[in-house]
DNA sequence: TCTGGGGTCCTAGGACCC
DNA sequence: TCTGGGGTCCTAGGACCC
């Protein structure tokens, strides 16, 4: 059995841990650059605020409904998240952390255990231990597993855990969840089975493999197996991640090259941080830069550039230097740029590292980066920078209702009165 | 005027190789 | 008039997830 452990409107309740007067108001946290609203509170949500809703278009209906908007704390939620999955990995030997806000349990070898109440005390200590509320669903596979957390989190009778563990629950699940509601089908897919006659995740099940893979593909078709009821998608391991990114929107639009590529150059040191503490090598590195588009009336470009390394780095000087080659290749002068990231891919790790006959990343690099990470971590993420990087001011987002690192920053641990 | 960021997997077409 | 087959790599894009 697979157990699915989904915490509730994760961000906001972050936010009301350390905030308890909040309990019960209406919360939105907003993404970065405080651009849209990407984690709403249940009240938030019956105002009638949706996923994604752009802050401009929004701000009277915030102030009308006494909205309470945070600038998005991701310290404090990574913080959070990692507290809730060492308690969840104390449940199982095999978790995957499917994001920040859940995690898969694979529940072999666990026939004797009753699972309602092994999820009611995974529950309950999570709440006890970090103030978070989550939802519990368990079934045979991780995509029903899926539906049973649904369940769990719309119906409050549920206790907030729900088990599929027959033939005929599942069924009845099926038919109740919304083909667009299931997860993998998303709204292009969505509108294509409608159009078909399929309404709900059970529909899903009856069509044909054949006509499935055609239309959506080897993953429909996992997808299709998987809510029958086989075992088909099994825990990710996702330690090691296959890409790494580090994109940005600006504040305001971007001209000239040498902005972009103090951007750029920004981008390609903050992915080399995260590829040194995956404590990987890189052989390939991507840039794009696009034009706002939402501009209609705006003249529109977007172009990305790969480039393969001639040998594995994680040095920020180098990909900094591949980095800058990309963009060069790609940019045209007179468009004004909103969007740009650096990513970076095709990972070896550092201790597999095929040395290269003539040409190698500089070995007196490995001990730069090590101290420049070092000195970084110690006294704050920026403070060591290379002098391509904006040496004057450091770039920063609009983050105007930015909450305290309760967690993460020692001024900013609350204080309790006895 | 303002409308995020970081991931995954899959497919298709063109250029090029032998 | 007739003009192969099997690959790889690159670029771009589409779909999905949170």
């Amino acid at each position: 059995m697979f157990a699915l452990i989904d915490c509730n409107n994760f961000y906001a309740s972050c936010e009301r841990v350390f905030a308890p007067n909040l309990n019960g108001k209406p919360i939105v946290v907003l993404s970065n650059n405080d651009g849209c609203a990407i984690a709403r509170s249940n009240e938030a949500k019956a105002i009638g605020i949706p996923m994604g809703a752009p802050a401009f278009e929004f701000k009277d209906l915030f102030v009308n409904h006494k909205v309470h908007v945070f600038s998005a704390n991701f310290s404090l939620y990574g913080n959070m998240s990692n507290r809730i999955m060492s308690i969840l990995s104390e449940y199982s030997p095999e978790v995957e952390i499917y994001s920040i806000d859940e995690a898969f349990l694979k529940l072999k070898g666990f026939e004797y255990f009753n699972l309602l109440d092994y999820a009611y005390s995974i529950r309950k200590r999570v709440t006890q231990g970090t103030g978070i509320p989550v939802s519990i669903g368990i079934a045979p596979t991780k995509s029903l597993s899926k539906v049973a957390n649904r369940i769990a989190k719309k119906y409050t009778q549920t206790g907030g855990v729900f088990l599929i563990d027959t033939e005929e629950k599942r069924i009845k699940a099926l038919k109740w969840l919304a083909i667009e509601d299931v997860w993998g089908i998303g709204r292009k897919y969505a509108t294509r089975l409608r159009a078909q006659g399929v309404n709900t995740a059970y529909d899903f099940t009856q069509l044909s493999d054949a006509w499935v893979k055609k239309e959506f593909s080897i993953v429909g078709l996992r997808l299709k197996r998987d809510l029958s009821g086989i075992p088909t998608l099994d825990l990710d391991d996702v330690q090691a991640k296959k890409n790494i990114a580090t994109t940005r929107s600006f504040e305001k639009n971007i001209t000239k090259i040498e902005d972009l590529k103090e951007r750029i150059a920004t981008f390609a040191v903050s992915c080399s941080e995260k590829l040194r503490k995956q404590k990987s090598y890189c052989k390939m590195l991507m840039v794009f830069i696009h034009t706002n588009g939402f501009r209609k009336d705006l003249p529109q470009y977007s172009r990305s550039r790969v480039i393969k390394l001639p040998f594995p780095s994680n040095s920020s000087i180098e990909l900094v230097e591949f980095a800058c080659i990309a963009l060069e290749s790609i940019f045209i002068a007179g468009y004004s740029y909103k969007k740009a990231g650096v990513l970076i891919m095709d990972f070896i790790p550092e201790n597999q590292i095929q040395l290269n006959f003539f040409q190698n990343s500089n070995p007196k690099h490995e001990g730069l980066m090590k101290v420049i990470d070092k000195l970084n971590n110690r006294f704050g993420q920026q403070k060591v920078r290379l002098s391509i990087q904006d040496q004057k001011r450091v770039w920063k987002m609009k983050q105007e209702k930015l909450s305290p690192l309760y967690t993460t920053r020692i001024e900013d641990v609350i204080t309790i009165q006895v």
